[in-house]
DNA sequence: AACGCTATATTTAGCCC
DNA sequence: CGGGCTAAATATAGCGT
């Protein structure tokens, strides 16, 4: 992602591995503040790595185990109101998703 | 963060905050699978908005649920000193089971 | 091992269609 | 609205300490 692109793919490298955990991690909790502060959406993330002695919750225990809870307990059939609504956008999702994979295959041979 | 700054802050109008929310999602979704994947952490998201009818779950629905239950199920007394004391133990000794993981994998390079 | 630095890669706000 | 473009802001790999 700079100076060299890294290939998406485990780092073996334990101690590269370990210094690029804490910026990413560090990274990904300003995305999520900010996604959530700028677009007031119900959001909750939740890493367990041995790099730490807790978790790391966002945005704290309570909240996200009020969403996760939520989650969890979701009937099956509330999640699909219109199957054939829902089958579309699955589609949709997995079209992109496939794009993007092509996206980072191409960019990965280029690494090569 | 472009062009120019936006204030951390709920954005008001109604088509910015739809389009940027969009895009972040995106980059959100993106960052988590990163670090997912160059640090294989147990790590999930969820993003519940009125942008969308699902929910927006990471890494998919089943792991996310595995994941999310075993923190709701976590016993208060799981969070204690002592817990810390021990899982710092669990990852010194995770950290040096990774070192020799790594020497044989270098072990192994040099034979190809 | 953890920090700070900086050169690049990546993200994204503002526009245009 | 959703998609594409691009300039500018951010994130971060590699390196030095």
């Amino acid at each position: 992602m700079v100076r060299n692109k890294v290939k998406l793919a485990f780092m073996e490298n334990n101690t590269e591995r370990r210094v690029s955990y804490r910026k990413r991690q560090k990274g990904f909790l300003t995305k999520a503040r900010e996604l959530n502060t700028l677009c007031d959406v119900e959001l909750a993330t939740l890493v367990n790595s041995p790099y730490h002695n807790e978790l790391e919750v966002f945005p704290n225990h309570k909240a996200a185990t009020g969403i996760f809870t939520k989650f969890i307990d979701l009937p099956e059939d509330k999640k699909s109101k219109n199957m054939k609504t829902h089958e579309k956008i699955t589609t949709k999702r997995i079209e992109k998703i496939e794009k993007e994979l092509e996206k980072v295959r191409k960019e990965n041979k280029k690494m090569e």
